[in-house]
DNA sequence: GAGCTAGACTAACCTGTGTTAGCGAAACAT
DNA sequence: ATGTTTCGCTAACACAGGTTAGTCTAGCTC
């Protein structure tokens, strides 16, 4: 396994590459890795009293259930992503965390997460913008699911699964594995498993992605993202250590 | 008017009481009222540099377009709201804001934001708690769209709406004012206009709430609630400046 | 006061997606 | 090896919500 943390750490430098005494504190916060085995709820909804993790390997959901059984999932953390920040600000989660491959996780105590926005702000800067970016992603995952029809939802579903592997190098030449099952993609899109099995052969049929065993291939990337409106989160983004007013204080303040 | 973003710190008052060098900060960084008639798009999307903004007053929208010109509005910030941190934070705006009513709002610059970081931790926090507040009502909206009804979907938007405005004293007696229409609503809620006016109706004739002349009237709201499947955000926040390490340790830090 | 516009409202029809009810194959347990 | 479970997959039917095509009223403009 990676050592603590250095897939966020690699995230991060998509916005800016950290320093020496940086990269240890955070190595220094981190709990010892905490195993869950596939199927393991690590949060609760309503749970109060909460810590932020960093997801080191495996796959997860976060999740809210309705009172009809329902179910919506927000997201799908994969290694490198942080959990429960918001919670951790809000001091209850408001959504559920379950792993759906056994899975490590390292925790952050809140006390470290507010010593490193004092000490480190330029880490906490990084931590925000890791913060936005993924409130980012809620906005597409809402824009998706209210005004995207079924096939465009579920192409850009994998579209944007497929960036945020390739980040973390967990994909190559439009391949990657996906250990999630139709049920949970459904739940994820707000679709029905039917549907989503309907979607995917019509995906199949027009020659744009596979979804077999555990493995999706995309076979037209320039046609998928034509048909789900997709635009790769790295377009819009400056990355400049020195170009923003907002970097260029707190790097004055971290000296 | 009142006072500049009175409005904001009395949200965060709900987190916590700020002191007095903490609230002259917030003054002071605060530009001159910014007046946006009616219709004005203050941010576009994919627009480079962003600054924070705090909403004065009126009421504006947030939304995402899409490329065959749908259009899912993302929230609709009234007095005392933030915009536009995400933005500032990935120096790009995801997404555009527009006044929906006459409004005034004041900008903040980056640059004073990471200040405030550093100089002011609990300043920061409580902006934090800002931002995973609204960060929690996006994944409820996501939940409204994906799993819910129409018509609980409605009446969950109503309520929340109701519940932000009683928050700021804009509510009395499950009676608001909503400067609202159909249309806006319906790009709110993944739904067609024809399909909100008949959800409107029903909700009329179940003697639920009414929507007249910009006025809400909310005729029964545990039956509402009931419905919606809805519950008050403040019901999970514990609020005790003494009780959680976080803040705990800000105001040591604070000193 | 005649036109114009914005917005609420409705009816009739259509369709995308949900629901119900299965089958079959692979993986796992005993 | 024989159930049992999980997951992918399909067909037939039902319905929530979208689409098209209006009407009506209150303001606004000239």
């Amino acid at each position: 396994m990676r050592s603590g943390g250095s897939l966020l750490v690699k995230k991060m430098a998509a916005f800016v590459k950290l320093s020496e005494p940086e990269l240890a504190f955070m190595a220094e916060v981190q709990s010892r890795p905490i195993h869950l085995p596939r199927g393991r709820e690590l949060v609760h909804e309503g749970q109060p009293g909460q810590s932020a993790y960093i997801l080191q390997s495996g796959w997860g959901c976060s999740f809210k259930l309705l009172p009809d059984g329902g179910r919506q999932i927000i997201t799908f953390p994969v290694p490198g992503d942080c959990l429960g920040l918001r919670s951790m600000l809000l001091r209850t989660s408001d959504h559920a965390f379950s792993a759906l491959t056994d899975a490590v996780v390292t925790r952050i105590e809140s006390a470290h997460m507010s010593k490193m926005f004092a000490d480190y702000p330029y880490l906490g800067a990084a931590i925000l913008w890791a913060m936005s970016r993924d409130e980012a992603m809620l906005v597409e995952h809402l824009v998706s699911v209210g005004r995207r029809s079924a096939i465009e939802r579920t192409a850009h579903f994998f579209l944007e699964l497929y960036d945020r592997l390739s980040l973390i190098g967990l994909a190559h030449k439009e391949h990657f594995s996906c250990p999630l099952n139709q049920y949970v993609i459904a739940d994820a899109l707000g679709l029905s498993t039917i549907h989503v099995n309907r979607v995917l052969r019509q995906l199949r049929d027009k020659k744009l992605m596979t979804f077999k065993a555990q493995k999706i291939i995309i076979h037209d990337l320039l046609a998928m993202k034509e048909l789900a409106g997709y635009e790769s989160p790295e377009a819009g983004i400056v990355v400049a250590r020195e170009n923003s007013n907002f970097e260029a204080s707190l790097q004055q303040l971290s000296h």
